[in-house]
DNA sequence: GTTAACTGTTAACGGTGTTCACTCAGTTGT
DNA sequence: ACAACTGAGTGAACACCGTTAACAGTTAAC
C-alpha cells in the first residue's frame, strides 16, 4: 500500500537526484557533494542519509538514472528507421550526440574506471544492471543485423586459438553468433567507444577541430566491416 | 649558478613528487592530497606551497613526469627492433603493458577530460608539452613507416570533402603525408587508445576475461590497414 | 491512544585545500 | 664582521567535505 509518506519519499528522492544532476552539469563530477546537494534543497546534510546510505550510493543512483535516460534516448533514435543497418548508424550517432550534449554526464558514466568490479554484489548493483541494459541495445541490434545477413567474419586462423576460445565462450551471450561474428561485434563497440571518449575528453583536439566528419568516416568503415553497404561519402 | 640551496630545493621537489606518486599507486588519484603528501614527508601542509602554487599544480607536475617516463619506456621498447613495422607493434604493445602495470598512473594521464583546454597558456603547460612529446613517438613512427612504404590510403571520395579539408590542414604537422594517410594514422591512434582505455578501466571485462589476445588481433588488423604484413596468427 | 517508525535537526570528528602571520637559518652586500 | 635580505618552515585559522550520534517532531500502525 502506498501511503502519503511513500509518495512524499519518492518525490524527495527524485528532487535529490535532480539537484545532483544540476550540480553535475554545472560544475562537473567533483561538484556533486553531499552537502552541496543538501544545500540545494534547503536541507541539512545528514538528512540525505535518510535516502541514501552514502555519498557513493547517491552517485551510483544518479549513474543508474543516466544510463536509463541514455538507453531510452538511443532506443528512440534507433526507431527512426526500420532498416537494421541504418539503425546501427543511428544508435552510434545517437551515443555521440548524447555524449557531446552531456559531457559531464558522459564522463561520469564512461570516463572513470569501473568502481570495485570485484565486489560480490557488483552484478546486482542497480548501476551495473542499468549499464547492462544500455549495452544490450548495441548487442541486440548487432545480433539482429547478423541474423538478417551474417557478416563475413575474419578467419579463425587470423584470430588465433586463444581468442577463438574466449569468443566461443561468449557465443551464448551473443545469441549463438560464431566467434568471428562476436569478434566483429566487439570491434564495433570498441571502436565506437574509443572514438567518442577521445572526442568528448578533448584528446582529439590537437588533430581535428571538428571530429564529426572523422566520426562519420570511421562509422562507415565499421559498417563496411559488418557487411553493410554504406553511402560512399557524406555530402 | 647553482647554489647549495638550489640543489636542496630540487631534491625536495623530487621527494614531493615521489611521495605523490607513492600515494597515487597506493590509493588512486583521489588519495594524492596535498596534506597527505606533506604528511608523507614529515612536513606541514603549507610548506608545500613553497614548491607548488597549488594542489592542481602538483598534480600537473606529476602528470608531466609520468608522460616523460612513459615516453622513455616506449622509446626503449621501440628500439628493441630496427624494422619500422615491428616498431609500430612494439610501441603499441608497450603502451598497453605500461598501462596495465600502472593503471592508476594511466588513469591520471588519459582517464580524465583534458583540464581547461581553452586557457591561453594551455599550450605552454609543461604537462601539455610532455603529452606532445609522448604523442610525437607515435606520429614520428607512423610518418617513418609511411615514408619507407606508403600505405594504401582510402579514396578521398570515401572520406568526403569536409574531412579531407581538415586532414589536409594537418598534412604539414604529419610531415607532408596526404590526407588519406593522415586519416589512417589517426585511425591507428584512435583504435589503440580506445582498446587500452577499455581494458584498463575494466569496461571490457563483461566480454573478455583476458583481453591480450583480442588486443593482439586488433593490432594485426590495424597493421594490415597500414600495409604491414602481419604474422597471420599468434601461437 | 499508545507505540513504533520515519524525517528532520544540531553538534561534533576528522579530513581536505588555502591563506596569513610568524620564526629561524642561510645567503648576500658592504 | 655585521646588517639586510631571502627562503623554508611553522601553527592558527577559514571554509569546505563525508559521516556519525543524540535528539525532537510528525506520521503511520496496532
Amino acid at each position: 500500500m502506498e501511503t502519503r509518506r511513500d509518495r512524499q519519499r519518492a518525490e524527495t528522492v527524485a528532487e535529490i537526484k535532480a539537484a545532483a544532476r544540476k550540480l553535475l552539469v554545472a560544475g562537473g563530477a567533483s561538484a556533486v557533494g553531499l552537502r552541496a546537494v543538501a544545500r540545494e534543497l534547503g536541507l541539512s546534510a545528514p538528512a540525505l542519509y535518510r535516502y541514501f546510505a552514502s555519498h557513493e550510493d547517491l552517485i551510483a543512483a544518479v549513474i543508474a538514472d543516466l544510463y536509463d535516460e541514455l538507453t531510452a534516448y538511443l532506443i528512440a533514435e534507433r526507431d527512426a528507421s526500420t532498416d537494421l543497418g541504418e539503425q546501427l548508424f543511428l544508435v552510434a550517432g545517437g551515443l555521440r550526440t548524447w555524449a557531446l550534449k552531456h559531457p559531464a554526464e558522459f564522463g561520469l558514466l564512461f570516463g572513470a574506471p569501473v568502481p570495485n568490479p570485484e565486489a560480490v554484489d557488483h552484478e546486482l548493483t542497480p548501476s551495473h544492471q542499468a549499464a547492462m541494459r544500455f549495452g544490450a541495445v548495441f548487442k541486440d541490434l548487432v545480433a539482429k543485423v547478423y541474423r538478417q545477413q551474417p557478416f563475413p567474419s575474419p578467419p579463425e586462423e587470423f584470430l588465433g586459438p586463444e581468442l577463438v576460445a574466449q569468443l566461443t565462450q561468449k557465443s551464448e551471450f551473443f545469441e549463438g553468433m560464431p566467434p568471428g561474428a562476436v569478434y566483429l561485434s566487439l570491434t564495433y563497440w570498441t571502436r565506437l567507444y574509443g572514438l567518442i571518449c577521445m572526442e568528448v575528453f578533448g584528446q582529439l583536439h590537437w588533430a581535428l577541430e571538428d571530429a564529426a566528419a572523422y566520426f562519420d568516416a570511421q562509422l562507415r568503415e565499421i559498417g563496411e566491416a559488418l557487411g553493410l553497404d554504406c553511402p560512399p561519402a557524406a555530402q
